[in-house]
DNA sequence: TCTAGTTGTCTAGAACAATAGACAAATCTG
DNA sequence: CAGATTTGTCTATTGTTCTAGACAACTAGA
């Protein structure tokens, strides 16, 4: 399904499309079963570019930590597959991830107590204008970044969420403090875009890296909005799951 | 959430940032109500790039159809926003965009009979290498590219499948010749990734551009696998909704 | 009609990306 | 060890992108 195609006077630097591209192959069979890349001046030809392009390709991914050069043995894939995140009517971030990971955190960055913006006034069913929390999160699996978080709560009902939520570092224990012992959650809307500069610092991504962004809405058991929150995954370390497995 | 953040020297033209940052722009909030965009000299502020580069920027947005300039009056959006292409049990192409477009169709770009590669050998249940229907189509709303698609069925059971599809532009109906009078999506995974080149060339997109890549599973009322299909969207034009709306 | 504000076009130079070639340094094989 | 293969470093040159400034062409409002 793909092509090895590269595009001249695109806005798009050569190197930088030769990355990408190689990134994509890391996951097909871009290399031999020893997780061997070709060689720079094989790889130069199959592009159709200068060795020395392909190198400052090759560069800025052994800084993503996604391949590894040594001198006179050649480039190796620095394996790491993406994680596997699950969307649904229980979609629970400690939970999602249990299994794939040894270690999972969640940190607080920052919050503040706001007026509503519109859009989350909408979703919360609360008017524009109205105290709410905003907490910004980010969580590591593994030490590596897999997401941040810019979630709205009711100040009204939820002040004082973010010790709860800074002490256990999980949303779901946060609730039980404020007598919600289960949610759901309603809706999500995923899409997709180019990683912005606070994105590329928090995530440690480097730029033109793609995040998948999903906004969601938890409701409590009676149906009442509780959370709005937009969360940002590097695409390169996450995949969404929508509906079981098997 | 976002920030007008430009990065230099990242191997993604300055211009061609500015480009994807408008385009997201049009989307929020970045015109006023008239849908006229600020002055080539406030972008230029605003990002911190001379005026040219955000005339440039403009260019190529004009070319896209995504904006439309007038010399002495301004630079006005043309409006299309995003579709919203609802994911769930009953994820059905033609009728989850129903009101969105005016003109919605499917258009069948090839097919092969094959043997199935490993991966869609588990997926339908069948044995590797058994012979599978390749089916590569595209669709279009409002003439304008919305997603390609790789679907696979198991060829001992939808022989000729491909005829009725070309016929109809439907699965669901193709899907009925056999039998098949409802079916279910079973799982789906989304990722998101750079657009390869035949993704530029049949969704019609420019380098650099983001597709969302949905891996989703068909199966019938009995549960067994009907359909492993890999469609692409492009991140402009189209989000995921997971859950209902409200 | 005049003026202010906006997009369109041109020229020139600075910063960055890509090519080309040569050779050093490390690794592996025989 | 000798030779072949591969990544690492350096220099020089060319082409593309970005900046800077000036002015033309068009629009809207006073």
């Amino acid at each position: 399904m793909s092509e090895a195609g590269i595009e001249r006077r695109s806005g798009v630097a050569l190197w930088r499309q030769i990355a990408d591209q190689i990134r994509q192959g890391v996951g097909a069979g871009l290399s031999d079963e020893s997780g061997r890349l070709p060689t720079e001046l094989a790889l130069a030809e199959r592009f159709g570019v200068n060795r020395h392009t392909v190198r400052t390709a090759i560069q800025a991914l052994v800084q993503e930590g996604v391949l590894r050069a040594e001198q006179g043995r050649g480039t190796f894939i620095e394996r790491q597959p993406r994680l596997s995140y699950p969307i649904g009517p229980r979609t629970r971030f400690s939970e999602g991830l249990g299994g794939q990971a040894r270690e999972l955190r969640g940190n607080l960055l920052d919050h503040a107590y706001e007026e509503a913006p519109e859009a989350v006034a909408e979703a919360l069913e609360i008017a524009p204008g109205a105290p709410v929390l905003r907490l910004d999160t980010m969580a590591e699996a593994d030490g590596r970044p897999i997401s941040r978080a810019r979630s709205y709560f009711d100040a009204q009902r939820f002040r004082g969420f973010e010790r709860h939520f800074a002490r256990t570092g999980s949303i779901t224990m946060a609730y039980r403090h404020f007598g919600v012992s289960d949610y759901l959650r309603r809706s999500t809307t995923i899409s997709a875009r180019h990683a912005d500069s606070a994105d590329l610092e928090i995530l440690k991504l480097s730029p033109g890296a793609i995040v998948l962004v999903a906004l969601g809405l938890n409701v409590d058991q009676a149906g009442r909005p509780l959370q709005f929150s937009e969360t940002r995954f590097s695409a390169d370390r996450v995949e969404l799951q929508v509906g079981n497995t098997t």
